[in-house]
DNA sequence: AATGAATGAGTGTTCATTCAT
DNA sequence: TATGAATGAACACTCATTCAT
């Protein structure tokens, strides 16, 4: 990412800053949810360390004792967020058989997450900006998830064989922006509703 | 948005600084040409306005002849890209009776749209930072715009009738993925494919 | 160099940064002026950009209109340094014949400029430390220009024919020290007395 | 100094932290040691407490056991150099009636010295940034061993009546640029040789 | 309209030093 | 003595914006 303001960066190779002791793994966490929180709230270029390592209650050197740059830490939340998305499709999905139940149970219980979690979007999307290769590494782990879980059902003869990646970008699309729509701009559509007109849409469509 | 930097911001709401003359309406399409470009390329905030003035080849004081801040050229531009995705989907959709016809004629004229200009993403999806309540805009709209042409279709009892908002942002939600996918990262369905497996999706579902 | 503060570098290609107006041209002479002043009185580190700026009369943000960086205008101030020593040695020397009068002249002109350059040590030594290479450029120089001078003389037969690099070398460091010490030090020996006595010590050594 | 950085500096004048244990020695060695490599390659700024606490192989609080900061363990490395090199000297010296004899014997083993002791440069040129006085002292203190040195021989009636300080800093300034040419640098012309030029000029100047 | 020099608030990062354990 | 986490002052550098010409 070009365009950081500053003078030239040292040679110094990158040295792991992972905290030894139990003192250090809670200010670490500390500053990350600080970091969620302000990130959230003002996106990454109008956030700054200052504001994050005051949120957390921690002096600004502190921060580079466990993170390089803003960059980084940055990084870190992304790919917690991402992880955290793709356990709850994962345990959303776990022990269904029939596909479109399957989808139904993802598709609620994560627009029931982006309700509770309104710097999801904020973080995830920003990404294209400040970390391209992880944003698109996440769309990519997440459609090939659901094309494997679509794949499943083919397999079992519940869907039409002709499904592919197309139908798990479209699927991964309608959750997206329907987790956006009502689960963090909120509204009268709950996350369990959402869930059965996406399985209905997927079961027969929208034609009468 | 906070951050800015600078000399006093005036509080002066926003006049279109409109040039006089021909030269001048000249300079200023230049202008939001190297823009797309460099926002494209860069994002908002690794874009400067020294970039966008050389890559136009314009000193840099001219700059402010023509727009406001930095800000306010962002915001013509995506209100360019908004208006223009609008009027893909309108022309495409002109004239079709048949609701889901119609979709797939909508949908593969995003999908080459998107194809053609690349920066189409980096601009909109960056507004939600820069311009967040015009950003919400752009997506009310388009979803409002999909609504309606699917209630004309209700009205025809083409379509389901409970079909409503919660299915037009399932629609434009895959429009969107399947443009990122498809169109702006390239690969080797087409539009008018994608078009059609979106409109069979819409018609059956992906139930066998 | 190794070890400076703040961000990243940009990959932006070194632009040059020379003034187009006159008006320019005067400001960058007043920044090399006042950082000639700064750098000399307290040393590259404890130097900063604000602290030559104020002394300038000059904002902190002009200064990148005229210099890419701290580092880069100590080098411009090394350079002139330099080329100033040189011209000082070239015009004492010019039209002398006799090798030994010509090298009495260069130190008395030398010990002479120390005198009134106070700075100019603490800006050549300090290369060492911030740009090492062009350091020794300068020292390869110098004892460059004394060899040829002293190699004018034994063509013709003025000087013992193994008169060579050693002896360049010896003599630079003669001149460098006698300008430290009653030059920029002081003292109660001048530059003409200095002269003689180098020039005697070369014509017949120091043995009764 | 000026442009120290961290939480309040002391005022109580620097007393020796002397280890009182045998354990305690040994790592205030070390950490010498690796003082000399860091300041030698890097130079004082671009050196770091814990860049020398890594190489020593110890804790970085445990630095501050031994040393009051990083210039009172500067401080000592010159002085230690500095003492070194004049113990050289005298040891070169030592027993030598004949001063142009002695002489060349102090100039091979100073180049000899400084082409095993790279660092030696480095360390005490940086003193006159770091720690003036000390810089200073250390050339008086050593011009003035070779002025003592040349009038031995004065008495003695083997060189002129009226060599003095300037000879003794002219004689000073070749040992150290030949040093740094010949020793440091290195090169094809070896300590003796160099000695032997020396006291060839030393003995009927450079004239044929 | 055009030019480009001038301005200065803002911020990421470094690192000597302190201190609780 | 040893450890390593915590502290915060200091500073180079960027760039949107203004303004004199």
């Amino acid at each position: 990412m070009a365009g950081l303001r500053g003078p030239k960066a040292t040679d110094t190779p990158t040295v792991e800053r992972s905290p030894r002791t139990e003192r250090g793994r809670k200010t670490r966490r500390t500053l990350l949810d600080a970091a969620a929180v302000e990130f959230g709230e003002r996106g990454f270029h109008d956030s700054s360390i200052v504001g994050i390592t005051q949120r957390a209650g921690v002096a600004l050197g502190s921060f580079y004792t466990y993170f390089e740059s803003k960059e980084a830490l940055f990084r870190a939340l992304v790919a917690d967020m991402s992880a955290r998305v793709g356990d709850v499709g994962a345990a959303a999905a776990g022990g269904i058989d029939d596909v479109l139940e399957r989808e139904q149970a993802v598709t609620s219980a994560f627009i029931a997450f982006a309700t509770e979690h309104k710097e999801l979007y904020r973080i995830i999307d920003e990404a294209e900006f400040v970390d391209p290769a992880t944003w698109r590494a996440h769309y990519e782990n997440a459609a090939g998830r659901i094309a494997a879980r679509l794949r499943t059902g083919a397999g079992n003869n519940q869907v039409r064989s002709d499904v592919g990646e197309v139908e798990a970008w479209a699927l991964m699309g309608m959750n997206v922006f329907l987790g956006l729509r009502f689960g963090v701009w909120g509204g009268d559509v709950g996350p369990e509703e959402i869930g059965r007109r996406v399985a209905a849409l997927l079961r027969e469509g929208l034609a009468r």
